[in-house]
Order: structure tokens, then sequence, then C-alpha cells
DNA sequence: TCAGGTCGTTTAATCGTGTAAATAGATAAC
DNA sequence: GTTATCTATTTACACGATTAAACGACCTGA
């Protein structure tokens, strides 16, 4: 049982009776090298079992195989699955994925981001902040999640027309006094989609009341009262964290979805489909979002000099149980 | 704007007009300098905004600074604040942390164990599946989450007295009469929740019916239809989503909770005191598994050879508004 | 006075790869 | 038959840090 040092570019050359540029020619397919040394070296690198040592790697090529995936936060139905596929779709380039959460204060991402430059991520996918100051230079290529972000690359969902199919949705039931929970509008998507239903609204659908709410679970005072007031037959929700919350006002309210009122959300997190839920929403597709931002993201990395893109998927309506034709 | 290549030891070495030895020293903390020529070489440093390289240091000393954190996914609504907990004591010891989703087969864990492997990890904290095969010799040191592991450290909360508590509360409530909703026996914690739910009971509760389950939000026919016979006053879960499968199907069939029938819970996840949800249930300190479980690997990384440990954390009653009084 | 000890610093080797440049061997050109 | 051209392979160095060993300056005690 001595020190079994893993096998290094070295030992596969020695055995294979070649140099280790060779086999390193081999193993990063280079085409350098006729069709039976390759062969050799890819058997007796299997046989040995080597694996390249990412550290030596790094150190020469300056390129570390990792990326980074900043996220406001990890508890949260929406942001683990926009992780996941970044995840998944890094890892088939050979990516491995920093996952961090930033806890949503722009401060505190701009220390994210040198901490993920000292554990030497080649580039970022990140949901940041409007206020996030880039780096100038930047440290390293990022995408920008969920919103524009001017100089990134940028994959988010198409927000506005969620707003419009959530307010042409509302018409269509026949609703005509609604009120609005809407986020902070600093934040692009909430403000997009805020601007999509008064859009669409617009001469068809009264804004009886409306207030600006932080997206959790939690209504403050001003919220639970109008909630209270019974003068509309619907509530949009910026997200479904915010509509879960008003349905919970709503139940010790003594009000029933959605005899009384209608409520609709955003996002289509994972829970809004279950029956205790069943909540009327905007799907946008956060798998896809992870994809294709990390998609862009090695694309970047292997061409610095692209035009930057922004990409921008479709939602969808999901109807589910808690709205309903008045 | 030229190519700014960032600052190596060297440059920090010759501006300071000492060896790069000497700043090695320095930046280690080895305490082999006088203080003068250690606040020099410091001050040189953060002027030059100077930042270790990683992958050089990595590939000298053989530790990368990463360390994995293996759970079965990351779209649930307890896992996560596992994964954030880890990062959080992880970055404090100063190590990066690879979250991964092993997707919950014994099959796939072995393969995400190598590609963390490939990707350098020092060691990993780990939720895996009982069937999991160690590899022999360890690729590296791991920390076993949840559940005890032959050969590995372990951090995991008192299933078993949890599952005391359970039945104690019953009792103290007054039913006689419990269904169970209990995990498939294989997975440790879902046995010892059970074992010790039963334990307590025995001749104080009449468990008069149980069917295993999936530990996801959807019941199987026979779990519907044993809810359904109307036998008992109080359903035991084996987990928090269970029970909310639980209380969709009673909703659905019309019973009211807790009037009719109470439910209690097993983990008070994020979304279990939502008004909606409201579950009375078993709390295991999620965080602080964690927390702790880091610092036991990060413990083992400095000593390889110490006895492995294994961490029992205490659990404790949550009343919510699921369980009444008979 | 000089052998021996301390202490702070430097020298130099090393980790495992990638890759530009050198080389050898075969083929083609004339 | 000599030279030029190409191709497959090797040589040799660099990446940026760590660290054992060497070193020189200073101190100490017999």
């Amino acid at each position: 049982m001595g020190k079994e040092k893993s096998p290094t570019i070295k030992d596969v050359a020695r055995i294979a009776g070649v140099s280790s540029a060779t086999v390193s020619y081999v193993l990063n397919d280079l085409n350098k090298v006729t069709p039976e040394v390759d062969a050799l070296v890819r058997r007796v690198a299997e046989e040995l079992g080597y694996s390249r040592n990412n550290a030596a790697r790094a150190l020469k090529t300056g390129r570390n195989n990792i990326i980074g995936c900043i996220l406001p936060t990890l508890t949260s139905p929406v942001f683990p699955e926009i992780a996941q596929a970044v995840q998944l779709r890094a890892e088939a380039h050979g990516y491995a994925t920093l996952v961090i959460d930033s806890g949503n204060a722009p401060m505190r991402e701009e220390r994210v981001v040198r901490t993920l430059a000292k554990h030497g991520v080649d580039g970022a996918v990140a949901l940041l902040h409007p206020k996030f100051k880039l780096a100038n230079p930047p440290i390293f290529p990022m995408v920008s999640l969920d919103a524009k972000f001017p100089g990134l690359d940028s994959v988010h969902a198409d927000h506005y027309a969620g707003g419009r199919l959530m307010a042409e949705h509302a018409i269509a039931l026949g609703h005509r006094r609604v009120g609005m929970l809407s986020g902070f509008q600093d934040l692009t998507s909430s403000y997009e989609r805020r601007q999509g239903f008064v859009d669409a609204a617009a001469g068809r659908v009264e804004l009886v009341w409306e207030v600006n709410v932080q997206l959790v679970p939690q209504l403050p005072p001003e919220a639970v009262a109008a909630i209270r007031r019974r003068e509309v037959t619907m509530i949009a929700c910026v997200n479904d964290l915010v509509a879960i919350a008003a349905l919970s006002v709503l139940k010790d309210s003594g009000m029933s979805v959605p005899g009384d009122v209608s409520v609709f959300g955003f996002d289509d997190m994972q829970w809004a489909s279950w029956p205790l839920i069943d909540l009327t929403t905007i799907r946008q597709p956060l798998a896809d979002l992870g994809s294709r931002a990390t998609d862009l993201l090695i694309a970047r990395l292997g061409n610095r000099d692209l035009p930057t893109e922004d990409v921008v998927l479709p939602v969808t309506l999901v109807e589910r149980g808690s709205t309903s034709r008045i």
C-alpha cells in the first residue's frame, strides 16, 4: 500500500514509449499524430487511469474550466432551477460551476465577483442588481440573467409580453377591476412586467390599487389593507411568491379563491402547481434561461470580441385554479 | 491600454526589493520575517492589487482549496439551505464550494464523485444514498450528511428522537388512531424517523394504516385511498413535502385540517411556515448540519488520521396550525 | 579567537502541463 | 543525387507558486 501518486502525462509517455508532448497533443485532440500513435496513447492513458491535472493546465493556459453562477439566493423556488441548468450545461462543455449566492445586495455582489476571481473562474452567469457596478476593465466575462445589462451578454424572459398576457387573460375572463402587487420598479423585470400589464390593460381594465412590495412571501400592511378592502375581482402579482402571500391574506380574511377574487402569479415556480396552491401564472422557462446563458458565456470565453448579444425567451400562460371567469 | 498581466509574486518581490520566497512566507503567515519586511511586503502587495494564483499554488501543494457539496437535488425546499451553510462556512475557511446535484441515484453519485475529483476538489460534504459504494482507496475525504456512513465522518439530525417527539406530541393532543406516510425504509433517516415514532407510540397509539411513499409532493393511489377512508385523527408524515401532498388530498376530499384530521410533518422546510400551509413539524437544524459538516471536513483535510466522528444534532417540535387537540 | 547557534533571507528545484522551436525522416522536385 | 518541402515527433522552457536547503550576518560562550 504505497503512496499511489496519480499518473502524470509523463508516466503515460514513458509507458507508451513516446514523448510527453505527443501525449499532450493526443489528449487535446490537436490532430498532430498518426492514427496508430494516437490509439496507443489513448489506450495507455485509459489503462493507467490517467486524468489530467487541472491545476497544471490552468497554470499554463490561464484557463481554469470553471464558471461562476451568481444568484441572489439559493433558498428560493426559482433560482435553483436556473443553477441546475447552468451546471448541467457547463458540465457538458467540460466546465465546473461555482454556484454562489450574493444575498441580493449590490455591495455583496461586488465582493462575490472578487471571490470568484480569487478562485479563478473563467467567467460567470449572474443575476445582478441593476445598481451593480461593473469593474473596468472587467475581471472576467459575464452573462446577465433576467435583464439586459450594459456591456454584457444577457438572457431573459420576455417580461413585458408576460405582463401583457396577464392583462389580456384578465380581460378575457371578464375582470374589470384589478389590484396589483408590483415589485419595486428599480428591478428591470418587475418594471417590465408591470409596464406590459399596464399597456395592455389601458382603457379596458381599471387598476384600482397598486402596492410595491418586496419579492418575498410576506406582505406589508398597506398591501394587506388593500386586499381587505375587497374592491377588486383580481389581484395581479409580480411573482408567484407574492401571489402566495396574497393567497394567505385572502384565506385569513375569509375570502375564497377564485370565488371572491382571482389571483395571478408570475414565474411558474415549482410549487405553483401544488394542489394547495394551484396558481394561475405566467411561466418563464427557467431551465432554458440557464442553459442559454451558459452557452453564451462559453461562446464568449472562446472569443471575447463577439458583439454582445441579448436573448429574449418567450413566456406562456399557465391556467390553474386561482383564476376564474367573473 | 496594454495587456495588463495581473501581478505575480515576483513582481511584488522585485518592487519590494526582496526575494519571492520572502513574499511567499509573508503571504502565508509563516512568521519567518521581520516585522518591517512583513509590513513592506504586505503594503506592496496591496498596492499592486496582487492576488495569489490558485492554480500555481494548487499545482505545487496538491491542494485546491475547493470542496464539493453533493446533494440529491437543488430544487427542493431543504437542500439549498444546507448548501448555503456549507458555502458560507467553506468561504470562511478560505475554500470555494462546488455544489453539485446527484439526482439521488447511487450510480450517478459515483459519477459525480469522479467529476469532482477531475475538478480537483480536496474533499466533499455529501448526502449519499446508502447503497453508494465508496471507492477504495477513497479519492478524497468525505463527510456524510443526514446519516452515518461506514468509514466516513457524519453529521445528521436526531431522526429517531424526532420520531419519538412526533408520537409524544400526538399522544399529548389526545390522538389514538394515527395513519402514517413513511418513507421507503432503505433510507436511514426515513427508517429512524419511523422507528422513533413506533417505539414511542407502542401501546398508546394505534398505527391504523401505513404507506411507504417517495419523498415528493405527490402521493400514490394507496396513500390517497387510505387518507380518504377517514379512519384516523392524525396523519404522521416522513417529511414536510409528503405532508403537503397529504394536505392537498385532504383539501380535495373536503376534509378540514386540523378539524377533521391533524397533519404532522418533518424537517421544517422554509415553506412549512407559510400561512397557506402552516404545518406542525419537527425541525431539523439544516444550516447547522451544513456548517458542522464543513468544519468536520476541513478538520479532516488537515489531518487524515483522525478517528471518524459522528455528530448528532437535536431536533425540536414546531407547533403550528395543522394539528390540534382531538 | 573561533566553533557553534540563531535568525532572516535567498537560491534553486519542483509541481504537471502546453506549446514554440528544433529535429529527424520521408517524400518530392529537378 | 542533391536539395527543398513536408510531416511526425521530440526537446526544452515557461507558467506562478511553495519550500527544503544554503547562506551570511550576528551573537554567544569557553
